[in-house]
DNA sequence: GCCGTTTTCGGCCCGACTGTTTTCAGTCG
């Protein structure tokens, strides 16, 4: 809602820092991992920075009545349709309010027409070349689905990069934006390079094979459609202004204001093209300098968020955060003994190398029939198998394991004793998602053998809210019993996300990556993992994945 | 609308590009 109040302020044209105000309002509320009722019962609203007077007292309108005088006033009269519209490309709010108020535009259909009739390029200020972007921008518009998952987006970004590395001036080139910071969507992909020949590299960008598009292409920035629906925009600077420039591009927006404000008030100036005290420039060259010459050390780009990280680094405090290597080993792959494509052994060589030293086969139990879950035979004979497979393929190793199903009374679908024999068991709810499922997890975790509870949540990023579950027992309990919480790493899951991640930690949760593969092909998602984990503030040792494989599966709760 | 090492009013991040204009408004990131 608080975002809608923007959105509508902003159309009607109201100051834009009570605009920004309200959109920070609603950034604070979704991120807020607290419930916010609990919050208010115990008075502690306007503690949360970013939330006064004025929208505190909204919060409290909203949870006594379920209603918001505010929202009902600014959206009267207009489309939610409209609203959306302010994120058409070349269409910002004056013109869209030009249009709403002059041409009597109330939607997509709307602007459609009067672009057809040539009224809207009568308006002051508009001319042939405005209304043929704006036309532009609803075409790519009506084409793009949204945001495109992280899993999706990485690939191309490295196919990108791998197809400009050739250009002779190249010096440095990185993925900057959210897709640097490793969340979990993002809108489009943001290529920063440093080079003396802009144009050259532009020019050799636009040229790729898989570009559909080219909606821009100058010496410094181009930007294009991958296969006719991916927006990858590329910026080149110079080698001295790339680490500030990197800086900025990878953003985020949040970080980057609170940042320039504290120059600001430290008698400097930050922004792409370096850190300035008067005329003189004092930082630029790498990120690292940036930061220190703001008396910070350097924030790794998965925590710049604006959700405390800067306040950290002023205190240096920041974690130590876990990083790629530390992660050993894959906790959750399926096998083709259940629905898996590959066998065990393929499995094993392809993560051995990739720099793993062990994966847990964690195939479905009989209950997932859907699946081709195992019963106790199939997985005693399985057993036998990753023995013979070990032997094999030594130092590497492969873990027994299974992901049971937790039943709808909260029992597991195989009996302890054949558990006992596993070195890892892994528990997930498939079934019956309205039902219990808070009560089913927590007696999953109170069985010692229960060592992860797989895709807390389950949501599906692109199509599913996930389980009624209360995630705050979940997380006590997972803390009492020592009982991990899982990370996976599947491209379309990332369950547990970032900010409960951060939440559980804080709470003093173990957690366990699993990138749920069912191939070799999807083993590289564990890079996703690791990023939904730095975002949530972990370090090595809240990671079963940090330890040998011996300590896996010795662990005892 | 929020907030305070410029502190209860008066600021609020910074710069580039585009297209429309004769000095700048709108949009974007």
């Amino acid at each position: 809602m608080f975002d809608r109040i923007a959105d509508a302020l902003e159309l009607k044209g109201e100051a834009i820092f009570r605009v920004n105000a309200y959109r920070r309002a609603a950034r604070i509320m979704r991120d807020l991992t607290e419930d916010v009722e609990q919050v208010r019962s115990e008075g502690r609203l306007l503690d949360i920075p970013g939330v006064g007077e004025g929208t505190g007292k909204k919060i409290e309108e909203y949870l006594n009545t379920g209603e918001m005088r505010k929202y009902a006033e600014v959206t009267r009269g207009i489309n939610e349709e409209l609203l959306d519209m302010l994120s058409i490309q070349g269409l910002g709010p004056k013109t869209l309010k030009l249009a709403h108020d002059s041409l009597g535009v109330n939607g997509l259909e709307d602007l459609k027409k009067v672009i057809e009739d040539g009224t809207l390029q009568e308006l002051p200020r508009m001319g042939v070349k405005k209304v043929e972007n704006i036309r532009r921008g609803i075409e790519l518009f009506e084409r793009s689905k949204g945001r495109i998952p992280l899993g999706v987006a990485l690939p191309i970004a490295e196919r990108v990069m791998e197809a400009l590395s050739g250009e002779r001036s190249v010096k440095h080139m990185s993925a900057a934006g959210s897709l640097r910071r490793m969340v979990e969507t993002v809108g489009d992909i943001d290529i920063l390079a440093a080079g003396s020949r802009g144009g050259e590299i532009i020019e050799a960008f636009t040229r790729m094979p898989s570009v559909t598009d080219v909606l821009a292409a100058g010496d410094t920035r181009g930007s294009v459609l991958i296969d006719g629906e991916t927006q990858v925009d590329m910026r080149v600077v110079k080698t001295s202004e790339y680490g500030a420039a990197l800086q900025y591009f990878t953003g985020s927006k949040a970080h980057n204001v609170k940042l320039r404000g504290m120059a600001g008030t430290m008698g400097m100036k930050l922004s792409e093209y370096g850190v300035f005290r008067g005329e003189k420039r004092i930082a630029g060259k790498t990120e690292e300098d940036v930061y220190r010459a703001l008396g910070l050390p350097f924030i790794p780009p998965e925590l710049r968020e604006d959700r405390g990280e800067i306040e950290a680094a002023q205190e240096n405090r920041l974690p130590d955060l876990v990083l790629f290597e530390d992660v050993v080993g894959d906790l959750h792959v399926h096998s083709n003994y259940s629905d898996g494509a590959d066998s065990i052994e393929k499995l094993a060589q392809a993560a051995a190398s990739s720099g793993l030293e062990y994966i847990a086969i964690c195939d479905h139990s009989k209950s997932a029939q859907y699946a081709g879950g195992i019963d106790e035979g199939v997985l005693r004979s399985q057993m036998e198998e990753i023995e013979r497979i070990n032997r094999k393929v030594r130092p590497f190793r492969v873990l027994k394991g299974i992901e049971v199903d937790i039943l709808k009374d909260g029992t597991l679908d195989l009996a302890d004793e054949i558990l006992d024999q596993l070195d890892i068991v892994v528990a997930s709810v498939h079934m019956g998602f309205r039902q219990n499922v808070t009560g089913r997890m927590v007696r999953a975790m109170e069985n010692p053998r229960v060592k992860v509870i797989c895709h807390p949540t389950g949501r599906l990023i692109s199509r599913r809210e996930g389980y009624d579950v209360d995630l705050d027992t979940v997380m006590e309990t997972a803390a009492s019993t020592g009982t991990a919480l899982e990370i996976n790493a599947y491209f379309d899951r990332l369950d547990l996300n970032d900010v409960n991640v951060k939440k559980a930690r804080d709470m003093g949760v173990l957690f366990s990556i699993g990138t749920d593969s069912h191939s070799v092909e999807t083993l590289w998602y564990r890079a996703l993992g690791v990023g939904v984990a730095r975002r949530g503030w972990l370090r090595k040792k809240d990671l079963l994945n940090c330890l040998s494989a011996d300590q896996v599966a010795s662990l005892r709760k």
